[in-house]
DNA sequence: TTCCTTTGTAAACGCTTGTTGACTTTGTGG
DNA sequence: CCACAAAGTCAACAAGCGTTTACAAAGGAA
């Protein structure tokens, strides 16, 4: 090995999601990458072939449902969205939920990973704590409100003025509560 | 005048709003809504100045609200999502909010429109069916929950499997109700 | 040391983009 | 009829993009 090639790879994830969660994809050069990274531009064709595949490689994302065994049951929407603040007020500049939230505007690759994170994490999850039936409503129900507070304050720029933190958990947390164990029409 | 000037201008908005909302700012080039438009990409420079300038006068959006003078009280928040989803049944390709929900991704411009249009138009009307008293932070919630539900549905292409719009309808039209008038801690 | 693979750079390529200025067509008022 | 302004076209521009190709530095193995 010379001067680890591993290292330059994860330098060059790492630009790549502090940049396209800020701007999205095709505001993103290869340029910027490589230059936040401090390398050639042309280091992107060669691990990664191209932007796309860096791209692809950049965004695998984990919801990282915290333990709900321990909540009662009547809380649970609101750990929910607790969970959600909390992972969104670290100033966590790379957050990868920001980045598909702001990619998937334009790039369906991006919405269709939305679209699996959705199915398989949320769907885990309302199925463990609700039971198997309907599951997949739920889940949805639960997205709209979760994806709508995200881009509300990360694309929109709603800020804490708008929707308090406090509110926000005890409001919509009483939403989710609803979408999970709310009998359905 | 000659060859219709103001048809032209006008052909020319409506193939931007269909091209924006379809693929938003930047993945939509004036050469393709000119020739959708049927003319020369050069006229968007000689009527609009250029492709922001076309896009800010393309994209100016009226909510529409109902009248809901007539509605039960306990019923506000349903008739607002029926509203919606009435709204975006009709294949208008071009409606205006999926254009700014798409765009705003990428587009300070285009985000600070809908910021506009909650604080007017949502605020508006929060004020007028639930009173004056903490309109803002009211509003905001309504839209996270109205914005997370266009972003699912024409964003992520969640389809009517995944949230049915009668399931919808009740299930988020009771949310709305709560944001409307439940007591906010 | 010498060789040779790995790691990185430099410069250019081909393409698309928004935009511009000069030109042509068209309809109409004198 | 005929000029003339309005309406529209055309071809080219400069800039920026992702990508490629050719080449230089670096370091371990022989």
């Amino acid at each position: 090995m010379a001067r680890d090639a591993q290292a330059t790879r994860e330098r060059l994830v790492a630009s790549a999601r502090k940049a396209f969660s800020e701007r999205g994809f095709e505001r993103t050069t290869v340029r910027e990458i490589a230059a936040e990274a401090g390398v050639n531009p042309a280091l992107i064709n060669r691990y990664f072939g191209g932007k796309e595949q860096l791209f692809a490689e950049a965004v695998s994302i984990d919801l990282a449902f915290p333990d709900l065994s321990g909540v009662a049951r009547d809380r649970i929407g609101h750990a929910l969205v607790e969970h959600f603040f909390r992972r969104w007020e670290g100033d966590a500049q790379d957050d990868l939920l920001r980045v598909l939230i702001r990619t998937a505007a334009t790039n369906e690759e991006a919405a269709s990973r939305i679209r699996g994170v959705l199915a398989e994490q949320v769907g885990m999850m309302v199925a463990r704590v609700a039971g198997p039936a309907r599951v997949c409503e739920r889940a949805s129900l639960i997205a709209t409100q979760i994806l709508g507070l995200a881009y509300a304050r990360y694309v929109i720029g709603l800020s804490d003025g708008d929707v308090a933190p406090e509110v926000a958990i005890a409001m919509i947390g009483g939403t989710v509560q609803r979408y999970l164990f709310d009998e359905l029409p």
